[in-house]
Parts: structure tokens; sequence; C-alpha cells
DNA sequence: AGTTTAGAGGATAAAAATGTCTTTAATTCT
DNA sequence: AGAATTAAAGACATTTTTATCCTCTAAACT
């Protein structure tokens, strides 16, 4: 599973990339509230993305968070990998280190599939994609309660 | 990715199972040298299979950890579940609560797919499918390190 | 130049996961 | 009955993850 780091990583991503296509260039603050995620954390996370050159920052008045090639799609697999690392994309079921065809775990052949399904989704899915599907109507990038705080179905 | 405890359970478990075909009944302390986990902490984890019904436990002298039915096939999905819940089995890529169809994370498809490969294959693997491999010497159960602590390949 | 705005960075706090230690309870053997 | 053995249980410590706060620095606007 990933991290809350990741997790909010990528919200914020997808949703910056969504402002800058209406032109503007939205602060951590603005982020936090429209994706659902702790403020600071969320200032931290987007460090992270901007020391790998993920996104741009832009400070001062008019600042914000923004792609320079807006157009380059951005695979969510990167923005794991600044966060997390690749630990889940190398290591196995059971924690080996380095769990490999010469000495596997027991579960090494079935575990090996899924992760290599997972590694090929998270390169194929992207910021971009995913901003589609919200811009579609088919996705939302935050979960809707209602009034109570219930999920609404 | 599973937790160091059901990870540590898994192995637990497959090592209790192959020493039961023996005849004998590992203790904790055998298992957490045998599975190259923390003593105690292998312990508690077994408080948690034993609470779950999932393996036996004997006080005393002789005492240790048996299998009541060892024909019987256990599933490492029944272990993973026991130590970590089903929050992996039924949460989303974004944390959402419950992500649904009706309220998908961009994410949700793709995902599903990946997840619901995952629970097939934990319910496929057994404790005994596992010890099986590892009797052929297809697997290990504990990483083999040479005297300087790196892998041997 | 000075003020305002916004991210960067460091220090700290809280929570959860992991790991350790000690005591208690149950069982077996003598 | 008493001693030895072994899991159960609870208290405690450490580490990692998650979250917050405060100060510093850069940019923009007046």
């Amino acid at each position: 599973m990933l991290s809350k780091a990741a997790e909010y990583a990528i919200r914020s991503m997808v949703y910056i990339w969504m402002m800058n296509q209406k032109g503007t260039r939205p602060g951590y603050r603005t982020i936090a509230i429209e994706v659902g995620s702790p403020e600071h954390f969320t200032a931290k996370v987007l460090q992270t993305m901007t020391r790998f050159n993920l996104v741009r920052a832009g400070k001062g008045r008019g600042g914000g968070f923004y792609f320079e090639n807006p157009e380059e799609e951005l695979p969510v697999f990167e923005i794991i990998k600044a966060i997390d690392g690749n630990k889940f994309f190398s290591s196995c079921a059971f924690g080996f280190g380095n769990c490999n065809c010469a000495n596997p775990c027991p579960m090494h052949d079935e575990f090996m599939i899924i992760r290599n399904n997972y590694t090929e989704m998270v390169q194929k899915v992207t910021v971009q994609s995913m901003a589609e599907k919200i811009i579609n109507g088919t996705a939302t990038l935050n979960q809707k309660l209602n009034a109570v705080g219930e999920n609404i179905v």
C-alpha cells in the first residue's frame, strides 16, 4: 500500500496540474484544503516533489506550484519513487533484502507477477491520465462527504 | 507490502508446520532463531495466531506450537488478515475509506485489478504449498548469509 | 527600499509500528 | 508437592511515520 506521504503527493500533483490548465498556480495551503490533506505535511511532501524536479515552485506573490512542461506525461511511478524510494518495486514478500531467482522465498514467483503488474500499472497511469478522469467526471480527487461526514454513495 | 509482523507470522507458521511433520513442536525461541525474527516480537505474533485459532500452543515441558489438522490447507490470506486486518484487501490507492465504483478515485479501476490478483494469490498460496517448496529445495525460509552477512548468490 | 506573499528548512510533537523485558499462568516431569 | 519448562500477558523502549510549528529566504508589488 502507498504511504500517506505518497498518497498526498499524487493527489496534490494531479490538483496542481489541473489548476495549471486553468491558468493558476496553487499554493500548498489551497492544495491541502482541496485534496483533503494536512497542510504542513503536504508542504513537506511538495518540497520532495520539487527537490526531485517533478514540479516547480514559485516564491512570492503570484507564486505557487506549477509544471514547466505540462504536456510531458508524468507517471505515478516517479512520484512514488521520489517519496517511498523503490522499496516496493525491489523487495519481496518476505522482506528478504534481495530475494532473487537464485535464492527465492516461497512466494517469490507468485509475488513477482503481482509486483510486475503493479509496476507496469503505475508506469502507465500518469498525472495527466488521472486529471482527465476527474475532468470527465469519471473519478474524484477527494472523497465527497455529506454534512455528517459520511460517504456519499 | 506486508508488515514485519505478518512477514514473521508467515515464516513462523511454515516453520511450525514443517517441524510438526518431523514430529516436534517448536517453541517461539527456536522459531525466532530458525526463521531469523526477533524473539519476543515473534512470540507476540504467534499469540495472535493462536487467538485466531490458526495454530495451537501447548504450555509446559514438551509444549510448543502445532497444527491440530496439518492436512487442512491454510492460505496465507488468513494469516495476513489476522495480523494486518483487511486494510489492504479493502482500501484503495488513494486511501479513501471506501472508494467504490460509485465514487471512484482516479486509480480505482487499475488498482482493483492488481488488488484482486493479489487477493487471489494469497488465497491460493498456503502454508503447505510453501513448506513443500522448502522441502523440495526450490525455496528458502530464511535468507542464507555468508560469514560477513552478505547474501549468497 | 520596504512590505507582502509564498515556499524552504529545521525543530518538535504525536501516533503507530517494531522490538525488548519481566512477571504470570499453565503444563509436565520427578 | 515441588521444580522445570513453555506460552500468555502486560509494561516499557525504540524507531518510523505522520503531523505541526516557527523562522528563514526568495520573489513581487508598491
